[in-house]
DNA sequence: ATGATTGATGTAATCGATTACATACAAATT
DNA sequence: AATTTGTATGTAATCGATTACATCAATCAT
């Protein structure tokens, strides 16, 4: 007979046990006698329930509660990242909640307001562009020991932060290319000032060096991470008097505009330009053609950027504040958008 | 001189008023003179005073938070409703939560769970696949009033929803399709059982024949709105003595799937056989060949759901129980994909 | 002038769970 | 047998905001 408005006395009163008790039973039951422990969930069962978290977080001081910081909902890069943060927040009984940072800093919302308002107890930041004076803001409020990035991170700080391995993903994509006999070898960068984009800007660089390959200053083009930066892109390539016969993008939507663009002007991919991305998104599995990309392991993300997140909660900052960056492996994904050259 | 841990009553001590003013001052100040309000104002500000959610939540039994329930999040369809919803209740105040039927129905959770769980003052489902053994729960908890659909909905329940109109969507395609030359037009459907997929596949039906269209049963190919399932599609296509010459498909996504095998397989798109969609998702401008599809105004779509939630919420369902489902408009959105018969 | 009405503010109960401290009883130690 | 130690459970204060009700003063009607 399960009713609504269940309290924690109702169960103590069907238990005959009290009030302590009952909450004993539901968060340290190795506390109780095996019978009493016994007694106590059955009531649990029987009344139906449920731990009103209102109450719970008002005498804990805690908000049970995780914010997840995302650059643009919108670009499908993050949903495998939110989804395997949900799923271990789910386990540990915390709610995680998602906001746009694109929409909140056109409302001038401060992001600290989230901790002051007692929202949430953390946060999982995958936006690296947090300015100077917010990050202040956060350390004026000791709030710095609850938030880890993921994906992007903060230039020069030591906050704990989750990645892929950026450097060694640019080269796996160059040596690839390399492999498949290129030689004049672009890069589609991602927005100025990013990490990411220096990283795998750096990778890709360094890479290139090492194989010795020759390097022209136009084959490096600015993008930032868009669909439309690409077709920019190609638009220049397509002037270019000595073109690359390959181009590594920072990212897969990069890529696609880049090779639909490259597609409407008569050049081929990958019969006359060779095509490799970066993230590896649902997507690129279907596009004609289907891209060979560098895969970053986005669920993994999540649920390493979660319980990163959870130790600094559970355990204060002290150990985690000048831990290096717990970095993800990547993985090169062949599949028709680079082939090799001809003759 | 902003110090944390500030509790109402320290504000009332600072403007030497009690708790009951400070309260009042910031939910119904038209109750105080404007003095008394200007004082309880300046403490607050000169404290830095926030108030504690959990408190507040408990006080008045409210959640002042919603749950988001999308049937799969890395579908990248239904990041801009997010982002509508999202958008809609940051002005309230409310809290937005996400989950993902597909990780909890393998935990064999109930969503009726989510509210007794999750304590959340109302619920938007983006999966109209509810059994009605849910439903049924939803009523004994009389948490019906409580939550709205949008997108897809329950079908010959009179639950409040907000829905695309798909039927005149479908209508739109084939209309194209016709005025383009086509009349052999085949329509791969989504899931079976999907009350999308019904009113698409009707609408498509009811207009070819208006048009006086030929049809054959070969032409009406089940899938289930993914990647995959397009592919699928195609294979049958190919494999067809009488071919389609234009195809209408129940998601971008099939239609993505469908077009990379059929040009796989040397059938050119849109040049052999012409495909249009139905979503219009970022990535439908940048495919090659650019999708020709049908429009649902993602962002609008979430926004409404959360303003007839709120609804809901503030005043109960009597009125809304049994009222016509919110109609959002679609729109052709002709790209390079489908284009006029040869000869 | 007296009682009724209105408006502004204060007092204190309340929401429901957690947990420090108190108590009771049993087992172990002397 | 008396004391100590340990284990299981109960009592009640507490978290912080809201709001029904009480109070008081000022205004109004008679």
């Amino acid at each position: 007979m399960v009713q609504k408005n269940v309290r924690i006395r109702d169960v103590a009163k069907a238990a005959g046990v009290s009030t302590a008790t009952v909450s004993r039973a539901l968060s340290n039951p190795e506390l109780l006698t095996e019978a009493t422990r016994e007694t106590v969930f059955s009531a649990v069962r029987s009344t139906g329930y449920r731990v009103n978290k209102a109450a719970r977080n008002l005498r804990t001081r805690q908000a049970r509660a995780v914010l997840v910081l995302v650059p643009n909902l919108g670009n499908p890069f993050f949903s495998q990242i939110i989804a395997g943060v949900n799923e271990s927040f789910d386990d540990r009984g915390y709610s995680v909640l998602i906001a746009d940072t694109k929409d909140h800093s056109a409302a001038g919302k401060l992001l600290v307001d989230y901790f002051l308002d007692a929202q949430v107890d953390g946060m999982i930041c995958l936006d690296g562009s947090i300015s100077n004076k917010e990050l202040l803001e956060f350390d004026e409020n000791s709030a710095t020991s609850r938030i880890v990035f993921a994906c992007e991170w903060v230039r020069d700080s030591n906050l704990p932060s989750v990645r892929s391995d950026n450097i060694e993903g640019a080269r796996l994509a160059v040596r690839h290319l390399f492999e498949l006999g290129h030689t004049k070898i672009a890069h589609v960068t991602g927005p100025q000032d990013n990490v990411l984009t220096h990283a795998r800007r750096q990778g890709m660089l360094e890479e290139r060096t090492r194989l010795g390959l020759p390097a022209q200053d136009q084959w490096i083009i600015r993008g930032d991470f868009s669909l439309e930066s690409g077709r920019v892109a190609a638009e220049k390539i397509i002037l270019m008097d000595e073109k690359p016969t390959a181009v590594f993008c920072a990212s897969d939507q990069v890529a696609f505009g880049l090779m639909s663009t490259l597609t409407a002007n008569g050049l081929r991919v990958p019969e006359d330009i060779s095509v490799i991305g970066f993230d590896d998104i649902e997507l690129s599995e279907y596009y004609v053609p289907a891209l060979t990309t560098i895969r970053q392991d986005r669920r993994g993300l999540g649920k390493k950027a979660a319980s990163l997140l959870m130790e600094c909660i559970d355990n204060g900052l002290e150990s985690r504040r000048l831990s290096a960056p717990v970095m993800v492996g990547v993985e090169l994904i062949v599949r028709q958008s680079a082939t090799a050259m001809r003759g």
